[in-house]
RNA sequence: CGGGGCAUGGCGCAGUCUGGUAGCGCAUCUGCUUUGGGAGCAGAGGGUCGCAGGUUCGAAUCCUGCUGCCCCGACCA
């Protein structure tokens, strides 16, 4: 491709709107351009990048045996009303109306489609294992549309369904799109981790979300350094700590501790650990009372967990002020749980506390030298807390690390829940009707591209992996319109390397080299090669990666030779 | 859906408080010079100041309503 014939637009400044890198540079390279809150154009050059994302995972599915069919993205309602989805989910189902008043949306995923298709083309246990894909634009109506593509309303994504016989055959199905998940990330040349993940919503008994690792991820995630263990932060398991509880050695003391509501302030007049401090938090409980949930000072409430307890309100929902006091007859942050009547669970950690603080259940009071047992019944035990870096690996081999992500792959056992009440079965071998098991599995291709940049880039723009890029290498001539030397070799270079079936634009403006290197470096084309009088007189051509920090020199005659191994040699 | 902010050429902004008929940088076009890290000079085009009402001799500026967009909060690929 001629660069003064293709559509880039860089800019020097930065969009106004945009406030993470991704998307800052996705709109100075000119990938996408805005229409309305979260619905980009793609422009030809991030389109390049989305369908070399796209070719790789159809690859990766086609060669996992998965079947490419292509799903409307308009639904009729009836399809939704049979699962149970039309009255359950919620605003960012786009609902519309046909002609004739009939209820139709805009499909944000095609679960009760393909279960539609199943339940009318399987009819029998010989045409299982079955997986079916299509690579769709979905549209959710996010209640806040944010990061460009990252979290856009509309998007590109690769869905499939996997059809089975029993639970078996559908764990071997779900391991097959795990290892083929962890092939197309590979491919992609990022680094990623594959998590342990809340089912949530969608239902099902396993399910595990791929993650892009990125400072600026929105997703926190637990991973182990002694075997394979990850999670979401929200689902890593805190282990009740190994060491038993010490004896009571000091005095249930009532301190005075004048607006003193924070654990900082407090850790700091009663010259104690925030791990010596308990916090007492109050939810909302399903009876209509309240229940208390306590955390160590230093550590962290997960609503995740907390609202999976018996008695607690899902989602959950912090107690207001007014009942704190009604409950308590103190405010926040003089709770405690000496006294409190009501329902309490005690993280693990917190349990394992002697001589600990908390409040007093009145206004200006904490006490310090409480001891379980001697002072107050012991609690409850569970897992409350985010797990923090340096707890022991559930998994019982290494210590915890958290590192931020980017889901961009979501995989799911769903067992029976769609194909059971829309009726999706099939006859087994011994003739009789059986319900079909599913799996479902996605991957955002969009976000794919969003968190690619967010992975790698650096001051000067994006560094795309060499299997995103739009182009793998750029041409660069210097003062063509001088030197016919320049051009001429440049011509030939471009016409040899397109011959040779690579990736190649040829920056053929008439602008000064500095504009040229910038607007290389911002698109983020990995490969270049400079064409000047310089080296030519010299007989040589000069390479560099988009990495590297300086450029090196190669023979004239070689030129394809060398390129080639350049580019087998992927990115650095 | 709650809370806050913004809306002025393609992009980034000033002008609004204190009404007087719109300006700067980038980008675009023409010409000349320049050509190894975002060039210089000269010239040009492009804006019903988000929309609709109102106040006024006169509104980007003041008032009212609407719309759009962005940011902060409850789980998504």
């Amino acid at each position: 491709m001629r660069w003064s014939q293709y559509p880039v637009n860089t800019t020097k400044e930065t969009p106004a709107d945009a406030e993470v890198v991704s998307h800052q540079l996705m709109l100075r390279a000119g990938l996408i351009r805005k229409l309305a809150a979260g619905l980009y154009t793609w422009m030809p050059l991030g389109l390049r990048a989305m369908r070399k994302v796209e070719n790789i995972v159809r690859e990766e599915m086609n060669r996992a045996g998965a079947l490419e069919l292509l799903m409307p993205g308009v639904i009729p309602a009836e399809l939704w009303v049979e699962s149970g989805r039309w009255g359950e989910f919620g605003p960012e189902l786009l609902r519309l109306k046909d002609r004739h008043e009939r209820d139709f949306c805009l499909g944000p995923t095609h679960e009760e489609v393909i279960t539609d298709i199943a339940r009318n083309e399987l009819k029998s246990y010989r045409q299982l294992p079955a997986n079916f894909y299509q690579i769709q634009m979905k549209f959710r109506d996010e209640r806040r549309p944010r990061f460009g593509v990252m979290r856009a309303r509309e998007f590109l994504m690769k869905d499939s369904y996997s059809f089975h016989l029993d639970q078996a055959g559908l764990q071997a199905g779900y391991d097959a799109m795990h290892r083929a998940y962890t092939a197309i990330f590979t491919r992609l040349g990022l680094k990623f981790r594959s998590v342990v993940a809340d089912p949530g919503a969608i239902g099902g008994s396993g399910s595990e979300e791929f993650h892009v690792l990125a400072d600026s991820g929105e997703d926190a995630i637990a991973f182990s350094d002694g075997d394979s263990y990850a999670a979401n932060l929200e689902m890593a398991v805190a282990l009740p700590p190994a060491t038993p509880r010490a004896a009571a050695g000091e005095p249930l003391t009532e301190v005075s501790t004048p607006g003193t509501k924070t654990i900082e302030a407090v850790t700091t007049l009663l010259k104690l650990p925030a791990s010596k401090l308990v916090k007492t938090l109050l939810v909302d409980a399903t009876d209509g009372g309240v229940v208390a949930l306590l955390v160590r000072g230093d550590h962290e409430l997960n609503a995740v967990k907390a609202q999976k307890l018996e008695g607690v309100t899902k989602p959950l929902r912090m107690a207001s002020n007014d009942t704190i006091v009604k409950a308590t007859g103190a405010e926040p942050g003089f709770l405690g749980p000496v006294g409190f009547k009501g329902r309490i669970y005690a993280d693990h950690s917190v349990l394992a506390l002697s001589d600990f603080a908390c409040g007093a259940n009145r206004k200006d009071a904490h006490l310090t030298g409480v001891n379980w047992v001697r002072d107050l019944p012991e609690a409850t035990p569970a897992d409350l807390r985010n797990v923090v870096p340096g707890d022991p690996s559930p998994s019982g081999k290494g210590t915890l690390s958290i590192a931020r992500g980017i889901e961009v792959g979501h995989i799911f056992q769903l067992g029976r829940k769609y194909s059971e009440s829309m009726g999706a079965t099939v006859l087994d071998e011994s003739g009789k009707a059986a319900t079909l098991y599913m799996g479902c599995y996605g991957i955002g291709v969009t976000r794919v591209v969003a968190a690619a940049i967010e992975q790698n880039h650096d001051a000067r723009g994006i560094i795309w992996p060499d299997a995103i890029a739009p182009f793998q290498l750029v041409i660069v001539p210097i003062n063509a319109p001088k030197s016919p030397a320049v051009r001429e070799t440049a011509e030939r270079l471009y016409n040899e390397l397109l011959a040779a079936g690579i990736d190649v634009l040829l920056d053929d403006r008439d602008e000064r080299p500095g504009v040229k290197f910038a607007d290389t470096e911002l698109i983020g084309i990995p490969h270049r090669v400079v064409v000047g009088d310089r080296g030519i007189t010299a007989g040589k051509l000069e390479y560099r990666h988009r990495r590297a920090d300086a450029a090196e020199e190669f023979p004239l005659g070689d030129a394809i030779a060398f390129i080639r191994g350049r580019l087998a040699g992927g990115s650095h």
